[in-house]
DNA sequence: TCTGGGGTCCTAGGACCC
DNA sequence: TCTGGGGTCCTAGGACCC
């Protein structure tokens, strides 16, 4: 057995920049660095470290965010500055390998395994690429380093804020063991409390189970992928990843833009985006999901497969305002707090398939709405407008 | 915890076909 | 005519992740 540390490291890196919006906001503007900083109004999108010391959370409702951290200075959100920021990044990234996985917008997998005769070991490559990430963009980002995606995941993870953590071959056991159930991937809340009934609590309680006796409490699918995970088998590779499978686009209403009007040109603006992003990426799309949330919270989907694949608007606008109308008395009856529409089925061959493409899909929000307002009054019109020109969610790093 | 917006995958029943 | 088994697609819902 040799000594040096060479064979005791695995060669997955997890990068994963720390509360990336809110460390954009505090990046662009001084006078916010050292405080308390909240990307979000009526939920916490992002919160820094300062806020997340007063028990501030991605996802809590802004109301409590701000009865925990008075102090906190609330930032809108700057998607656009966000998506140049992550682009940036992955920049980064390529140019430390060329094997990169994106995952989210502030998050992607490296396999450095090929590289140790001109970059070093991974460790020190990891170490160079939090350097570079800080020099070249001005942001601080975590890095865990193992030799399987999900142990460099957890890595980074526990490596936060700003730090490194290398999980060395000799202690995988020891360190994914000890972990409490909630760590897998794929353990959310309702399975946590599932697992939790029945006295599960760590991996190493999980990883003694047989197939069987857990798919009876999640699945044989989970079951398979949780008993892979807890035996730190996971194989996994880092990949760069497939297409998208779908793109969608949701607006959550307030209550004055519930009318059956303001909804139906709400949806008009986000299909005009959606059928938009996915000319954009010269794909078409098969499937029209719907999505409905209802005054209580609970939500449902209602959906239709075209006859052949599309990229069109007012195709698509035809029958996402079918289902909706399908739904009107539900609607009606249980009020509605978000409308969304989804296209599924993303293939690429839409060429042969798919009608050409006319005039007015190359303009298409400006006809949506003046259709909308004709039927509708300019009141919905210019609340639609905000809506299908605002900026999505960027995911720059997912190839369309 | 009174709640954004963008995604992925799995399950399960019914229709339909061979 | 009755019966079996398997495969695929569509639809709806649920859980999870960032």
């Amino acid at each position: 057995m040799t000594a040096t540390s060479a064979g005791r490291e695995g060669t997955v890196l997890h990068a994963d920049l720390d509360s990336f919006f809110a460390s954009v906001e505090q990046r662009d503007d001084p006078t916010l660095r050292g405080r308390p900083v909240i990307v979000g109004g009526g939920v916490v999108m992002a919160a820094s470290y300062e806020a997340r010391a007063h028990g501030v959370r991605g996802g809590m409702g802004g109301r409590q965010a701000l009865r925990l951290c008075p102090h906190a200075v609330v930032v809108r959100p700057r998607m656009g500055a966000y998506a140049a920021a992550s682009k940036e990044v992955f920049a980064v990234f390529a140019d430390t390998t060329p094997l990169v996985e994106g995952v989210s917008i502030d998050e992607a997998f490296l396999e450095v395994g090929g590289l140790r005769r001109i970059r070093g070991l991974p460790s020190s490559i990891a170490a160079g690429l939090r350097r570079d990430v800080r020099e070249r963009v001005g942001l601080p980002i975590s890095v865990g380093v193992a030799r399987t995606t999900y142990l460099a995941k957890v890595a980074s993870a526990m490596a936060k804020p700003d730090g490194l953590l290398v999980v060395p071959l000799d202690d995988e056991r020891r360190f994914l063991h000890a972990l409490p159930v909630e760590a897998l991937w794929g353990v959310g809340p309702k399975t946590t409390e599932r697992l939790h009934a029945v006295r599960l609590r760590t991996i190493a309680d999980v990883a003694r189970l047989e197939h069987a006796e857990l798919a009876t409490l999640v699945g044989p699918a989970a079951a398979s992928h949780l008993l892979t995970l807890a035996s730190g088998e996971d194989p996994r590779r880092v990949q760069t990843r497939a297409r998208r499978r779908s793109m969608g686009a949701q607006h959550a209403l307030g209550p004055t833009e519930r009318s059956s009007e303001d909804v139906r040109a709400v949806l008009g603006a986000l299909v005009d985006r959606v059928c938009g992003r996915v000319r954009d990426a010269g794909r078409t799309a098969s499937t029209v999901v719907l999505r409905v949330r209802f005054a209580d919270f609970t939500s449902s989907t209602a959906s239709r497969t075209l006859t052949r694949p599309t990229a069109h608007t007012h195709v698509v606008l035809e029958t996402a305002l079918g289902l909706l109308d399908a739904r009107d008395q539900e609607i009606r009856e249980r009020g509605i707090t978000l409308v969304g529409v989804q296209l599924s089925g993303l293939d690429d061959h839409g060429e042969q398939l798919a009608l050409p493409l006319g005039e007015s899909d190359t303009r298409p929000l400006d006809d949506v709405l003046d259709a909308v307002r004709d039927r509708y009054g300019s009141q919905a019109v210019r609340r639609a407008a905000q809506v299908g020109r605002r900026r999505p969610t960027a995911m720059p790093t997912l190839p369309d």
